[in-house]
DNA sequence: TTAATTGAAACTTATTTAGTTACAAATAAG
DNA sequence: CTTATTTGTAACTAAATAAGTTTCAATTAA
């Protein structure tokens, strides 16, 4: 299995509720807008983020806000929030116990792949959603720079 | 996208190459009986792991060998021969580029991904199928010891 | 009271992966 | 040389997963 654009949309969500906050209304349509999918989508990732504690919504009101700040918000705690205890990479499960590799092999990956999927997990729990919107602004500051010097 | 079962079952294959020579013949036949699938999706296996140097096969007849002793095979270049430049994140690439996070999230979270992957990939890469195969050679004399012990 | 919005279920569609069928091409054995 | 075995590959089917849609009850806000 991959990780679907769930995670990387579900990362979108937050940074766009921290960045227009105040600006537009928060509606999931207005979000939806942004990411170029449907309302009902948004909507859905919404309601796991808000089950993980990482936004509070409130039925039937618009404006969902960010639970911790985006320094204490992780792309880990995103990641568990959407994709819970998900794995990076898939193990065969049916394979021969009658033979040495078919009998062993599942176990054995299983450790490798952990030390890889670890690896990765900590870079991301390294990673906060203030860095994100960080480089979501200097990268926007870039192109209006560029935009003013063309002018 | 999550990494598939392929990457595992090319492994097993190795593995399986490698333990099992000269003991009975490496069929493809053989060789999915201990996978538990069909000797094509095992040839289709082989026939990347051909074609990026791993083992060497030949048209026709039995008998695949490791093209390189196993010390020198790390799970990144089985990785890199079965799923090329896949990546173990995706990101969506249809995002409104009139919007600060629309316009600059992909780029953002590539350079963040990239980073995760690296460290998986990383670790990999310093795994070596002799590391698979000794490991499943302890489990299985872990196993057999067992067995004993109850006699 | 009405309009706008969320939350959630059920469904459809699209994409990816796994497995199957079929067969030509090469090898191996008698 | 002939036959059986095997690989390599293409084309197809089935299954699993992911993305998107439709619908509507429940809640809030004006």
């Amino acid at each position: 299995m991959k990780i679907s654009t769930r995670f990387s949309d579900s990362i979108h969500i937050l940074a766009f509720i921290n960045i227009y906050q105040g600006v537009i209304p928060l509606t999931s349509n207005n979000i939806a807008s942004s990411i170029e999918t449907s309302p009902v989508v948004v909507r859905r990732l919404m309601s796991a983020l808000n089950k993980a504690g990482l936004i509070n919504t409130v039925h039937g009101a618009a404006d969902p806000v960010l639970a911790k700040s985006p320094e204490n918000i992780s792309l880990y705690d995103i990641f568990l929030a959407i994709e819970g205890d998900a794995h990076l990479f898939t193990i065969d499960e049916r394979t021969n116990p009658q033979c040495i590799v078919g009998g062993n092999i599942q176990e054995t990956l299983n450790g490798f792949y952990q030390q890889a999927e670890t690896a990765a997990k900590a870079k991301l729990a390294r990673t906060s959603l203030q860095d994100v919107i960080d480089t979501i602004r200097v990268k926007q500051a870039i192109k209006d720079a560029e935009k003013e010097r063309r002018n």
